[in-house]
RNA sequence: GUGGGUGUAGCUCAGUUGGUUAGAGCAUCGGAUUGUGGUUCCGAGGGCCGUGGGUUCGAGUCCCAUUACCCACCCCA
């Protein structure tokens, strides 16, 4: 039996209910923030990530499906959305048009990562973009729209902000704590050590307590930011604390592609295992330069789909539509063609098999069909249908003619 | 990549210190006096007990290997 790949899920129309129920509205409030839907190729030169995510970043460094396709090109499955978004404004030259650009997009992303609870080699990310705004009402605008479409659902979460920085004040930062981490690099754990190299503001979320308790006296990112970002970030803080959205700052989150500067947020839930975070996002200021774009801010996050489904209950699903059955053979035809009429009204299945009237109307309810509608012997003799209203449960026989014109009902 | 756990019916799982014909619930299909659904009752179908090897008179059960899934580390959405 040839099975799905490891990490790569079906989803069936149980789960996808749900996927299109989250799409529809998360979609609808990302319009209403002016947001526009972009659709990029899931498939990119490798290039674009290595630029972008960053080439000392996991995603790039070791979780990418990367290969070289039939013309030779290095290109890899993307291994998550807003490079190909950044590449493709870059592309069609809206870096030289001045003013804001807002984009919302959602699709498959791939990492070759060992699966766990809410980790998947293939999983789908629903994240918006906004290019050309630099200022901080910004950044709350897009927490709010991210906190509008958990809110909708009902979700449970905790937000956590941080600022990461920019290319003035985290360079510098970065250099003090490397240096620092160096002095102390004997008392660190192993994966403390190997942060150092890698990514050396990691090491403030280690779980090692020997780790913290050395960290103490570490230098830290808050108290490093220079004035600009300093004052974008309690501007943030500020904003939110007005319109009553709590948070936490976070001095520990730091997000794992290279692109993020200044702002960075997370929203955790306590319902998800290990994998906790929701969704994620932040500015990346550079980012549109990397691309070799014209100077561009921007900000954005990304929403994890899986992940929000397992949090998402789907409101309960009403009875609706039609649900066709004979009990002659000889009105098999008839209720082929009176189904058919009934598509352009509303859902409608239809039995081909001769059964029993029970046998009919067991099925209609498992369909979670609101009309029944069987004919048989009688209803050819007297040419007319018999309906169940199976909410109502109200029955009648209707006149062939009415029924056909919709009427009767 | 490193740990730990689990593979028995379509699904969720029982299955004693190894013992004869492998069990339940849910789901499916059929019936409970002639054409009335969701609840109830009765019945039926459905298993290479993940795969390969070993121990044994005898293995779902013990041992080894392998593979898949799950969880955690790591990382992230």
């Amino acid at each position: 039996m040839i099975k799905a790949l490891r990490g790569m899920k079906d989803i069936l129309p149980d789960e996808n209910e749900k996927y299109i129920y989250f799409l529809e509205n998360a979609t609808k409030l990302a319009k209403n923030y002016g947001f526009e839907y972009i659709e990029t190729p899931i498939l990119e030169e490798t290039a674009l990530f290595k630029r972008s995510v960053g080439e000392s970043s996991d995603i790039v460094g070791k979780e990418m499906y990367e290969f070289v396709d039939k013309g030779g090109n290095s290109v890899c499955l993307r291994p998550e959305g807003t490079a190909g978004v950044v590449r493709s404004f870059v592309e069609h030259k809206f870096d030289r048009i001045l003013g804001v650009k807002r984009y919302f997009y959602y699709g498959p992303m791939f990492r070759y990562e060992r699966p766990q609870k809410g980790r998947l080699r293939e999983f789908h990310q629903f994240g918006v973009e906004c290019f050309g705004e630099d200022n901080p009402y910004e950044d709350v605008n897009i927490i709010l729209l991210l906190k509008d479409i958990l809110d909708f659902f009902g979700i449970n979460y905790t937000l956590k902000i941080n600022s990461l920085g920019c290319q003035n004040c985290l360079p510098p930062f970065r250099e003090l704590l490397v240096k620092h981490l160096y002095d102390i690099e004997d008392g660190l754990c192993d994966d403390c050590k190997r942060r150092i190299k890698t990514n050396p503001i990691r090491v403030f979320d280690c779980k090692n307590e020997s780790c913290q308790t050395i960290l103490k006296d570490a230098p830290r990112l808050g108290s490093a930011l220079c004035k600009e970002c300093d004052e974008s970030f309690e501007f943030v803080k500020k904003k939110l604390d007005e319109l009553g959205v709590e948070y936490e700052v976070d001095t520990n989150l730091v997000r794992g592609l290279d692109y993020y500067t200044k702002t960075a947020f997370e929203f955790v839930s306590g319902d998800l295992g290990a994998q906790n975070a929701v969704a994620g996002g932040g500015r990346y200021d550079r980012l549109v330069e990397f691309l070799d774009g014209k100077s561009t801010p921007g900000i954005g996050f990304a929403i994890g789909i899986e992940r929000i489904l397992d949090l998402i209950e789907l409101p309960k699903k009403e009875m609706n539509g039609y649900y066709f059955g004979a009990m002659d053979e000889d009105a098999v035809s008839l209720i082929f063609r009176l189904g058919h009429i009934c598509r352009k009204r509303a859902k409608t299945e239809i039995s081909y098999q001769k059964k029993s009237l029970k046998a009919h109307l067991k099925a209609a309810d498992k369909k979670a069909a609101r009309y029944c509608v069987v004919v048989g012997e009688n209803e050819l003799k007297s040419n007319s249908v018999w309906v169940k209203d199976l909410v109502e449960k109200e029955e009648k026989l209707i006149k062939l003619e009415d029924f056909e014109k919709g009427s009767g009902l």
